[in-house]
DNA sequence: CTGGATCCCTCACGATACTG
DNA sequence: CAGTATCGTGAGGGATCCAG
């Protein structure tokens, strides 16, 4: 049996064989928001190794679910992109990406917040149900970091860069996970400081109900 | 930046931090299908070394993924289950199943089939669209592995064992991906042998069509 | 016999340097 | 920018050993 194999007939077996490799996952995760070069892999994933990248996205692209292109002249630089049976990943990642939420405490010293895994998230933790006859544009503020989400028809399009026209841009600090788990309402996250707004700040309250991370359910079988 | 952790504050990241170890998805796997001591886990993943099958049940449990419990007296013995947190990854592994089974091509020599991954597969491959209106309970053989499919109401309950009063007993051999895949027709398989029947053999067609493989999507972008 | 712990060996990963 | 080369370290593979 080769080493990363598991020798078993299974799909699920090769679904790890194929994304169950150090990294693999996240780096689907950022080509699912778009796709990107390298170097751009390479910095919306900090501590990854260039050996374990290039490995990576080699094995991806033999599993069809990354293609490598360069692009048209001038450019002429490569960018790694997601095949259609990549992109078919969206909703396990998606759903994936939910579950392990529920086991986020706040975040620690050491952990970073990428732009890619704050698109996801966002996707994530939508819940179309709340977001019936919502029709807003929010744009997200965490440092750098800027997002926007536009929220129409039950669904959500979470994209990277801001959104000059939003109907509530929020500012956030590292509490907005308290938020969104509901463990502090709109109104407390506003007074501690955890966001400050600009726009329409009545739809704090909205975001908070579309953008939802559920509780771990109780401990015992 | 302990090693195994990404150092990035996301939901995906944690979920792949949980269950991205080796071993890791096929144990929650084989728990999803029922409980186990530790030697059936150990049977039904041939490979791996018991060092890391331990290893990996206690970072499940330290994860609230799976819990040990000590069967009461006389049995005595040691069971590892899912916690209620664990077993909402059903959802998701199934998905995650049916993305990589379209990955699968005919089996190679050294790989096995387990009674487990076969559960998961079917419940993985289960269509409940063509499911509507069909009430039946398939028993699946392949080799010494006996499993049983009981189809009502558009859901499928699929357990391990037997199914006596089947309505449709099928002896199937290692080309039944074929027939799942639609490569072959129902008549074809019966034809080549692929698959051996006892009981209302009509209810082959649907079969193949309840539980079934989609293609890869086609190549480029 | 079940439920592990311990050993050694190998290989993949992490860090860094370097090249077309 | 887009990787390859090199090297140390730690986790996995495999066998063996041990406790209840």
């Amino acid at each position: 049996m080769a080493t990363r194999t598991y020798g078993q007939y299974c799909g699920l077996a090769r679904a790890a064989e194929i994304l169950g490799e150090r990294w693999g996952l996240l780096i689907v995760r950022d080509l699912l928001v778009a796709p990107k070069r390298f170097t751009d892999l390479q910095r919306g994933l900090p501590g990854i190794p260039t050996s374990v990248l290039a490995a990576r996205l080699k094995e991806l692209e033999g599993a069809g679910v990354v293609q490598r292109r360069v692009l048209p002249r001038p450019e002429r630089s490569i960018v790694y992109e997601l095949t259609a049976y990549g992109r078919e990943l969206e909703d396990v990642l998606v759903r994936f990406g939910r579950w392990g939420a529920k086991s986020l405490g706040d975040p620690r010293a050491d952990e970073i917040i990428t732009a890619d895994s704050m698109v996801v998230a966002l996707r994530s933790t939508f819940r179309s149900e709340a977001a019936q006859g919502v029709r807003a544009t929010f744009e997200l503020r965490l440092g750098e970091i800027v997002l926007n989400a536009r929220v129409a028809g039950g669904e959500v399009e979470v994209r990277t860069g801001p959104a000059p026209a939003a109907d509530l841009s929020i500012e956030a600090g590292p509490q907005l996970r308290a938020l969104m788990a509901g463990e502090i309402t709109p109104r407390e996250a506003l007074r501690k400081g955890v966001v400050r707004l600009s726009g329409d700040r009545d739809l704090l309250a909205s975001f908070a109900k579309i953008f939802r991370i559920d509780p771990m359910p109780v401990a015992p079988s």
